[in-house]
DNA sequence: CTGAAAGCGCTTACAG
DNA sequence: CTGAAAGCGCTTACAG
C-alpha cells in the first residue's frame, strides 16, 4: 500500500514538487490554473500528504492531547466530549487515550504524545503519583490538569473545589434535619478524594451534635465498589444493630448509584430511611426513577476553561505563568433527599 | 521549548548518533556499556524521541484510529473502551475520535487518520452516506466497519443482526400476550435503524390480529429525543381517544430511558400499563431503578472480533479477502415489561 | 561492536 | 509566479 508522495503530483502537473507543496499549503502566489489542476490531481488521485514529513518540517503537529483515567466512566466521557469539540473548534486534532486508572499507561500516553509532538496536553490524572511521574515532561509541553490531583501549585490546573462540594451537601442535610451521616467510599490515594472527605469531617464536626463517619472499603468509585461498599455498611449496621444513618454521601454518582442498588437489596428505602448524594451530576444521575441529588461539576466550564487555557500557554510559547483557576460545584437537588422519617433497623 | 535530538544524545555520549539510534531500537550488537550509558543520558535529559522523523523512515506509525459517531452516548463509550484496552494489548498506539454524527467530520477524522499514516482504522459511521465518502480511502488502509451503515458488501465489517434483534423483541412481547405494538423512533439515513423497523415490521405483521405502527418523529436517538417523541406519541393517542400499545419498542435504549420519562408524566404506568424493550444494552440499563428489558449488542465479542479482524487485514497488507461478520443479539429480560394488564386511555 | 552515508516526504528561504 | 537546494530527525543497509 505505497502511497503517492508530492513529487509524484509534481510530475502529473508538470511542476516541481514546491509549487504542489505551495498549493497543498493553500499559498496565493501560485498561478490559480497551476493550483487548481494540482488540486484536481490530488483529489482524483486520492493522495494524502504525510504528516509525519510535514512535522519534522513544522516541528510540532498543532494537534493536541487528552488523557483521563477511564473513558468508559460517564463522567470523563462527557468531559472527553466536551474537550474533543472544543478544540476542534479551534481548529485543532484531538487525540484521545484512556489510562484505566494505571500509572505505567498514563506514562505511557503522555510519552506517545510528547514522541507525536503535540502542541499540548490536557490531562485528568489517575492519582497523587501522577505528578512525580510527570515532572520529567514538565516544561518541555503546556499541560493543563483538570482535576486536582496534584500535590502542590506546580502546573496549571482547572479544578472543581471538592471541599466545598462535600461542605454544602453536608449542609444541605443538615438543614433537613439529619444529625447521623456516613461518607461513604474514597481512596488515600486521589487528592479529590481526600479533599471531599476532609469537606464532610469539617461541616460535620462544626455542627453540634451530629454523628459522623466515613466507611470506605475499596478504592475504586464504579458502581460496583458502591455496591459492594453499600452491602458491607449496611450489612455492619445490622449486625452492630445500631440504625443506618440517615444521611449518606457519596464519592460520586456512579458509585453512589451502587449504594441505591445495595440498599434497594437491603431493604433500606431512599429517601424513606435515608438520604443520598452523589457527586459529579454525570447525566443519568438526572435519569427518571433515578433522580439523584448530587454535587455537579460545572462540566462544560471546566472543559472550556482547560482549552482556553491550554491554548494561552500554547501561544505563551512556554513563556506563560501557571494558570490555576478554582470552579465552584453547585448542588443540584433530585428526589434522593429528605427529611428524616423513620430509621432503618434490622427487622 | 527545542527538545533534544539523538545527536544531541550522541554528543554527549561520545557515539555517532546512529549507534543512539541503535540503542533507542533495542538493538542487541552493542557493547552493554555504551548501552547502558546512552539510555541513562536519554533518562536524565528527559530525551523523547521524534515519532515524525521515524514514521517518515517506517512509513507506518504502527496505530491504529477509532471513529465513532458520538463518544458521550454510552454505547459507544463503552465499545472504544473496550477497542482502547484490546488494540493496546498489541502493542499498538490508539487514536480515538468522534464525528458528532456529522459527515463533514467524520471525513476530516478520517483524513487526520490517513495523514498520520496509521496502520488500520476501526469505524462506526455516521449513516449511508458514509460509504460513498468513504470509497476513496477503501484500499488505501485498512478499514474494519463497525455496524452495518454500509449499503453492500464492499468492506470488511463487524455488525450486529439488528434485524434478528427486533424480530426476537417482537416475539418475546407477542409471547407475553402482548396485542398492540408501536416501535418509537429510528431514521432512515441510518441502515442500522432500517433494519431495526424492518425486523419489528416482518415479525408483527406475520403474527395474526396484531396491531402495528411505526411512530418517528425525529431522527435522533438520544435520551432528548426518545422524551419528546414518547411525548408526542401518547398526547397523539389522548387527543385520538385510543389506547396507548401494550407493546413499546424503542431504536435504542437512550432512546427508551426518555419514552420512560415522557411515560411517566403522562401517566403510563411501565410495565402497568405498556411493556417497554430498548435496544443495546447500555450499562445504564441494569441500574436499580432502571431495569430496563432490552436487545443486548454482544459489545466485547463486537469488539475484539473488530480488532482481530484488523490485525488480520494489516497482517495481510492489503491482499487480504474483505472479513464479514455478524452477531446475534441477545435478548436481556429485566423488568419493563410484563403481560398486557390494562390499557391506558386518556383519563 | 561501531560509524559514514543515503534517504524517508515534506517546507521554506533564496534566487530568478 | 516558479524551481533548485538545504534540511527537519530519524533508520538502515553497508563497510569496517
Amino acid at each position: 500500500m505505497d502511497r503517492l508522495t508530492i513529487k509524484d503530483i509534481a510530475r502529473m502537473a508538470g511542476v516541481s514538487h514546491t509549487t504542489v507543496s505551495r498549493a497543498l499549503n493553500g499559498a496565493r502566489n501560485i498561478r490559480p490554473e497551476t493550483y487548481a489542476r494540482i488540486m484536481e490531481i490530488c483529489r482524483d488521485t486520492g493522495y494524502t500528504l504525510n504528516a509525519a514529513a510535514r512535522q519534522l518540517k513544522r516541528s510540532d503537529s498543532g494537534a493536541i492531547g487528552i488523557i483521563v483515567p477511564d473513558i468508559s466512566n460517564a463522567f470523563f466521557c462527557e468531559l472527553t466530549r466536551h474537550l474533543e469539540w472544543l478544540a476542534r473548534q479551534k481548529g485543532r486534532n484531538v487525540f484521545i487515550s484512556s489510562s484505566f486508572y494505571d500509572y505505567a499507561i498514563e506514562d505511557k500516553n503522555i510519552r506517545a504524545l510528547m514522541e507525536n509532538r503535540v502542541s499540548g496536553i490536557i490531562l485528568s490524572g489517575v492519582g497523587d503519583q501522577t505528578y512525580l511521574r510527570l515532572r520529567d515532561y514538565l516544561g518541555k509541553v503546556p499541560i493543563v490538569f483538570l482535576g486536582d490531583n496534584i500535590p502542590a501549585g506546580m502546573v496549571s490546573q482547572i479544578a472543581v473545589d471538592n471541599y466545598a462540594g462535600t461542605l454544602m451537601a453536608v449542609e444541605y442535610l443538615l438543614s433537613l434535619g439529619h444529625r447521623d451521616l456516613v461518607f461513604l467510599g474514597g481512596r488515600d490515594s486521589s487528592v479529590t478524594h481526600r479533599r471531599r472527605h476532609q469537606g464532610f469531617l469539617d461541616a460535620a464536626s462544626a455542627a453540634a451534635g451530629v454523628r459522623h463517619e466515613i466507611f470506605t472499603m475499596l478504592s475504586g468509585s464504579r458502581i460496583e465498589d458502591g455496591y459492594r461498599t453499600g452491602l458491607a455498611y449496611f450489612s455492619r449496621c445490622a449486625e452492630e444493630g445500631r440504625p443506618v444513618a440517615t444521611g449518606l454521601l457519596c464519592i460520586s454518582d456512579h458509585f453512589a448509584l451502587g449504594v441505591m442498588q445495595a440498599a434497594e437489596e437491603s431493604g433500606v428505602d431512599i429517601p424513606g430511611h435515608a438520604s443520598l448524594v452523589g457527586f459529579d451530576d454525570v447525566s443519568f444521575a438526572a435519569l427518571p426513577r433515578i433522580q439523584l441529588t448530587t454535587v455537579a461539576q460545572p462540566k462544560e466550564e471546566m472543559c472550556s476553561s482547560a482549552v482556553e487555557t491550554l491554548e494561552g500557554l500554547i501561544a505563551a510559547g512556554g513563556k506563560a505563568e501557571l494558570q490555576r483557576k478554582t470552579i465552584q460545584p453547585v448542588l443540584v437537588r433530585r428526589n434522593t433527599c429528605g427529611p428524616p422519617r423513620q430509621q432503618w433497623h434490622r427487622s
